[in-house]
DNA sequence: CGAGACACGC
DNA sequence: GACGTACGTGTCTCGA
C-alpha cells in the first residue's frame, strides 16, 4: 500500500491580499477600521482549502520593497505606487489570522513572496510532496512541474484557474520554464521589466517556441525576416538578458522548508475572538458551528458561562421527579425537555428528562422506566403549559401514554421557524447560534445534555418571543401555531387505519402487471436491461432504437413522462414504459411503502406532520407522506380503498375548501371581477374562460374552460407564457395572448402582482393574511433567473401561505368544537386544503354542519369560503353529503 | 452517502 | 438568447 501523498499549499500573501483589497467594497467595522482585504483573504483561502485539503499551509509575504532584483536593476517595480493607507494595516490583521488558523507565515529580507514560494516548492517537491500555489500573479506559472500546480485567481476573487503541466502546454504550447524567456522578450510594465521594444506576447511566444529560449532567439536574430525586429533583438540583447534575470523566480532563497511548523492546527478560541473583533459575523457563526461539531469543551463551557445556566440537580427517583413536576406546575417559564432514543418519537423511549426554571435546573435518568409511569408523573407539568423545543414530540408521546396536556407555553422550534421559515434548520443548536451567539454542545452525559437543552430553550424563548412581538407575529404564534401543535400531536397519535387485505391484493395485482410489462418491454427493446435506470433506458430508446431524444437532462437523455408521451406514436415501447412507471411507483412507494410503515401495535399509519419545514407555512407529512396519496388516475386512486375508519360503525369524512387559493387571491388583490364571480357562486374557471375568450358564460365550451383553468393555476404560481404554452400545447404567443387578456379582465390581479413585488423589494419579505413572513433574498440577486424566481415567490407565497393560515385556524377551531361537543370524531389528516375525519356514523348529520360552518368561518374575506363535504366507508368510495340529508337529520 | 431523475399530491 | 409555475416527500440508480 502506498501512503497518501501529502499536500502543501503555498500562498502568495501579498498577491491574494491585494486582489481582495481591490475586488471587495471597503467593508469597515463599526469603529471604521477597514477589513475588506482580510475578509477577502479568508474567503479566498477557504475556497482554496476546501477542494485541495492540504496537509500543510505556508503563506509567503514580500519582506520589503527592496530585493536582490534592485541590485540588478534600480528601477525594478519602479512604477509601483505606494501601498494604500487603508490596506497597510490589514497585513498585520492577516498575520494574526494566520496564527489562529495554524498557517505558517514566511518572509525573508531581500526576497519577494514569489521567490520564497519557488524555493519552498522545489524543496517540497524534492521531499515527495504535492504542491499547490495560490496566487494572482501569472509569473508563478513558471514554477509548474509534474508535482507543482498553480491556482491562479482571475478577475477579482470569484474565479480560479488551475494550471498543471498539461494546462500550460495546452495554453502556451511551451514548457513552464520557457515562460521566463517569453517575459524576457516582452517585458512587464507592471513590474517595470523592460524586455525588447516592439515585442509583445504573440511575438515573444512565437520566437521562444521556434528557438527554445532567449539565448536561442538572440543567436538566431540574423535569420529573422522582419528587419526592425531583428535589429532590436541585437540592440537590446543585454536588456533582454537582464529582463530574464528579473523575471526568473529565484528557487534558491535562504529559507528552509520545515513541515513541523506548518501543520494545520486551528486555535478556535483565538479565531473566534479575532472574527468577533473584525466583525465577520457570518464567519463567527461558521466557527461556532465548527466548534460545535468538534464538540469543543471550551465552547460548551462558554455557552454555560455566557448564559449563566445553573448546575442541574440530578433527581434520584420517579417520586422526586413527580414532586418537582407538581411544584413547577405553579411557576412561570419552566422548560421541559425529553430526550428520545430515536427520532420516531411515537415508537421511541424517553432516555432523559431535563427541566429548567428561574434559578434552577434538574435532570432525570428515565431509560428503564415504564412510559406510562413517567408520563403520569409529568402530567401536572404537561398541563401547565411549559416551554419546549419541538413540543409535538412530547405531546404525541404523552397522548399515546394516556396523559392529557395543554397547549404549550412556548416552542422554540416553532418560534424560530416563524422568524425565518426558510432557514435550513430549526434545531436548538442552530437557534442558539443565530439568536444567542452561543454554541450549544451536547454533553457526554445525556442527563446533563437534557438539562442544558431545557435551560437554553428557556432563555432562547425569551429572545424569540420578543422578536416575534417586534415582527407582529405573536398572535400567529400563540393563537395558531402553538394550539395547532397539540392538535397535530393528537392526529399523529390517533393514526389512520389501513386495510392490509386491500393492500395485499393490490400488491399481487401490481406485481403481476409489472412482470407482464417487463416482459413486453424487454421484447420490444430486444434485450433485458434495468428499466428503472433512466441511463440504461435512455440508451435503449435513443441509441439502440434510434428514437429522437426530445430533451436532455444535466446527465443525459431525459426519459420523463412528457418525453415518453411524445414518443408514443413512434414506438410501442413508449406507452408500455409509461404504464410500467405508473405501476412500479404505486407498488414501491405506496403499496409496499405504506405496508412497511404500519405500526404493529396499533395496526395504523402514524405520519409525522412537520410544522416547521415549508417556506410558505404549509404543513408537510412524512414517514409516510399521507399528503400525496394518488387521486388523479383511476389506477392509483383505487389505493384509497385501503384507508378506512379505525372501528366498525364509523365512516371517513372529507371536507375540502373549494378554490381556496383563488379566493384568497381575489381577496388580497381586491379584484372586483373575481370577487363578484365568487360572490355570485359562479364556476370560476368558466368565468375566467368567458373573460379571456370574450364570450358569454353560457357559451363557454369544455375546451375553453380547461384552458382557463390552466391559466388560473398559472396565475397562482407566478405565470409565464412559456409554462402555459407547454401545459396547454399552444404557442408562446398564444399563451402570451391569454395572459394579456386575463390581466385586462382581472386588472386587480395584475396590479397586485406589481405591487407585491415592489413591496417585497422594499421590505425584503412578504407576509400572509396572518402576518407570517418569508424573506426573499433572491429578489436582489444579480442573476436574472434567480431574481425572476424571487418575484414569482413574492407573488405566490402570500396566496399559498394565507390559504395555509386559514386551514390552520380551521383546525384549531374545529378541534376544540369537537372537544366541547364531546364528539368521538377524530381529525386524522390534513392535505393542504382538505381535512379528513374518522367519525361515528350516527354523528354524521350533526358533524357535517359543524365542520362546514367551522371551516367556512375562519377569516372574514371579501369572498365567501366554500367547503364541500363527502363521506364514505373508505377514501375511495366517497359520496357528496347532500343538503337534504342534513335537513332530514 | 449524496445527487439526480422521476413521480405522487396540492 | 436562455430560461423559466408554487410547495412538498419517497424511491430508485449511480458514482464517489
Amino acid at each position: 500500500m502506498l501512503a497518501k501523498v501529502k499536500k502543501l499549499l503555498l500562498v502568495d500573501g501579498n498577491s491574494v491580499i491585494h486582489r481582495a483589497f481591490h475586488a471587495l467594497p471597503p467593508l469597515k467595522t463599526r469603529d471604521g477600521v477597514q477589513t475588506n482585504a482580510v475578509y477577502g483573504f479568508v474567503t479566498m483561502m477557504q475556497k482554496a482549502m476546501a477542494p485541495a485539503a492540504p496537509d500543510y499551509v505556508i503563506v509567503a509575504f514580500d519582506h520589503s520593497r527592496v530585493t536582490f532584483r534592485n541590485q540588478l536593476y534600480d528601477d525594478y517595480k519602479g512604477t509601483r505606487p505606494q501601498t494604500d493607507p487603508e490596506l497597510r494595516p490589514q497585513f498585520a490583521m492577516v498575520k494574526r489570522l494566520l496564527s489562529a488558523w495554524g498557517w505558517a507565515a514566511c518572509e525573508q529580507e531581500g526576497y519577494e513572496a514569489d521567490d520564497l514560494i519557488g524555493t519552498l516548492s522545489r524543496q517540497a517537491a524534492a521531499a515527495g510532496l504535492e504542491v499547490l500555489i495560490l496566487t494572482g500573479d501569472r509569473d508563478a506559472l513558471q514554477l509548474v512541474t509534474d508535482r507543482v500546480k498553480v491556482h491562479l485567481m482571475r478577475r477579482g476573487l470569484s474565479r480560479v484557474e488551475v494550471f498543471d503541466l498539461a494546462a500550460i502546454r495546452k495554453t502556451y504550447d511551451l514548457e513552464p520554464s520557457q515562460l521566463v524567456d517569453v517575459k524576457a522578450l516582452m517585458g512587464d510594465s507592471s513590474d517595470n521589466i523592460p524586455g525588447i521594444p516592439g515585442i509583445g506576447e504573440k511575438t515573444a511566444v512565437k520566437l521562444v517556441r521556434q528557438y527554445g529560449d532567449l539565448e536561442g532567439v538572440l543567436a538566431h536574430a540574423g535569420e529573422i525576416k522582419q528587419r526592425k525586429l531583428a535589429a532590436n533583438l541585437v540592440a537590446y540583447a543585454d536588456q533582454a538578458r537582464l529582463s530574464r534575470q528579473l523575471a526568473m523566480i529565484c528557487c534558491t532563497a535562504p529559507v528552509k522548508l520545515n513541515l513541523d511548523e506548518c501543520r494545520r492546527a486551528v486555535d478556535y478560541e483565538a479565531l473566534l475572538a479575532l472574527y468577533k473583533e473584525l466583525e465577520f459575523n457570518s464567519l463567527v457563526k461558521d466557527v461556532l458551528e465548527e466548534m460545535q461539531k468538534q464538540g469543543s469543551k471550551g465552547a460548551a463551557e462558554a455557552a454555560a458561562k455566557d448564559l449563566a445556566l445553573p448546575e442541574p440537580a440530578i433527581l434520584a427517583s420517579l417520586d422526586e421527579l413527580a414532586a418537582l413536576a407538581s411544584k413547577l406546575a405553579g411557576e412561570q417559564e419552566v422548560a421541559l425537555e425529553l430526550s428520545f432514543s430515536d427520532v420516531s418519537y411515537l415508537t421511541a423511549n424517553v432516555v432523559a428528562v431535563g427541566l429548567a426554571w428561574e434559578g434552577g435546573a434538574a435532570a432525570f435518568e428515565a431509560t428503564s422506566l415504564p412510559a406510562q409511569d413517567l408520563a403520569k408523573s409529568l402530567e401536572p407539568l404537561l398541563l401547565a403549559a411549559p416551554i419546549y423545543h419541538d413540543a409535538k414530540a412530547v405531546l404525541a408521546w404523552s397522548h399515546k401514554n394516556g396523559v392529557q396536556s395543554s397547549v404549550p407555553g412556548g416552542d422554540t422550534m416553532l418560534a424560530g421557524y416563524l422568524l425565518n421559515p426558510t432557514a435550513s434548520r430549526h434545531d436548538l443548536p442552530e437557534l442558539c447560534l443565530e439568536h444567542l451567539d452561543v454554541a450549544l454542545v451536547e454533553d457526554d452525559s445525556p442527563l446533563l445534555t437534557a438539562a442544558r437543552r431545557a435551560g437554553v430553550a428557556r432563555l432562547l424563548h425569551r429572545e424569540l418571543a420578543a422578536k416575534l412581538q417586534l415582527a407582529g407575529m405573536s398572535d400567529l404564534y400563540r393563537r395558531v401555531e402553538l394550539p395547532l401543535t397539540r392538535i397535530l400531536a393528537a392526529m399523529e397519535s390517533y393514526g389512520v387505519a389501513v386495510d392490509l387485505e386491500t393492500l395485499e391484493m393490490m400488491e399481487a395485482e401490481l406485481a403481476g402487471g409489472i412482470d407482464g410489462l417487463t416482459a413486453v418491454i424487454y421484447e420490444l427493446a430486444g434485450e433485458e436491461f434495468n428499466i428503472n435506470s433512466p441511463k440504461q433506458l435512455g440508451n435503449i430508446l435513443f441509441t439502440k432504437l434510434g428514437l429522437p431524444p426530445i430533451k436532455r437532462t444535466k446527465t443525459g437523455f431525459s426519459t420523463d413522462v412528457a418525453v415518453l408521451e411524445e414518443l408514443a406514436d413512434k414506438h410501442p415501447i413508449a406507452a408500455k414504459l409509461v404504464e410500467y412507471r405508473q405501476l412500479t411507483k404505486l407498488k414501491s412507494t405506496y403499496v409496499d411503502g405504506l405496508q412497511s410503515l404500519v405500526n404493529p401495535d396499533t395496526g395504523r399509519l402514524h405520519t409525522t406532520f412537520n410544522q416547521a419545514v415549508t417556506a410558505t407555512g404549509r404543513l408537510s407529512s412524512s414517514e409516510p407522506n399521507l399528503q400525496n396519496i394518488p387521486v388523479r388516475l383511476e389506477m392509483g386512486r383505487r389505493l384509497r380503498r385501503a384507508f378506512v375508519p379505525h372501528a366498525p360503525g364509523r365512516l371517513l369524512l372529507t371536507a375540502d375548501y373549494s378554490q381556496i387559493e383563488l379566493r384568497v387571491l381575489a381577496h388580497i388583490a381586491n379584484d372586483e371581477v373575481m370577487i363578484a364571480a365568487f360572490r355570485n357562486g359562479e364556476d370560476i374557471h368558466a368565468r375566467t374562460a368567458a373573460e379571456v375568450f370574450g364570450v358569454p358564460l353560457a357559451e363557454v365550451t369544455a375546451e375553453m374552460r380547461y384552458r382557463a383553468k390552466a391559466v388560473n393555476f398559472g396565475i397562482v404560481y407566478g405565470i409565464s407564457d412559456y409554462g402555459l404554452s407547454r401545459d396547454l400545447g399552444i404557442s408562446r404567443s398564444e399563451a402570451r395572448n391569454y395572459i394579456e387578456r386575463y390581466f385586462q379582465r382581472y386588472a386587480g390581479v395584475k396590479a397586485y402582482m406589481e405591487e407585491i413585488v415592489a413591496r417585497a423589494r422594499q421590505d425584503g419579505y412578504v407576509t400572509t393574511l396572518l402576518g407570517r413572513r418569508r424573506y426573499l433574498p433572491d429578489l436582489f440577486s444579480s442573476n436574472h433567473n434567480v431574481r425572476s424566481f424571487g418575484e414569482r415567490t413574492a407573488i405566490n407565497t402570500p396566496i399559498q401561505g394565507s390559504a395555509a393560515d386559514i386551514i390552520k385556524i380551521a383546525m384549531v377551531k374545529i378541534f376544540s368544537m369537537l372537544e366541547e361537543a364531546q364528539s368521538t370524531a377524530r381529525m386524522i389528516l390534513q392535505v393542504h386544503d382538505e381535512l379528513i375525519f374518522d367519525v361515528a356514523a350516527e354523528e354524521l348529520a350533526t358533524l357535517v354542519p359543524l365542520i362546514k360552518t367551522g371551516m367556512e368561518n375562519t377569516l372574514e374575506l371579501k369572498v365567501p369560503l366554500q367547503v364541500d363535504i363527502k363521506y364514505g366507508p373508505n377514501l375511495y368510495d366517497l359520496h357528496p353529503f347532500a343538503v337534504e340529508e342534513a335537513e332530514n337529520a
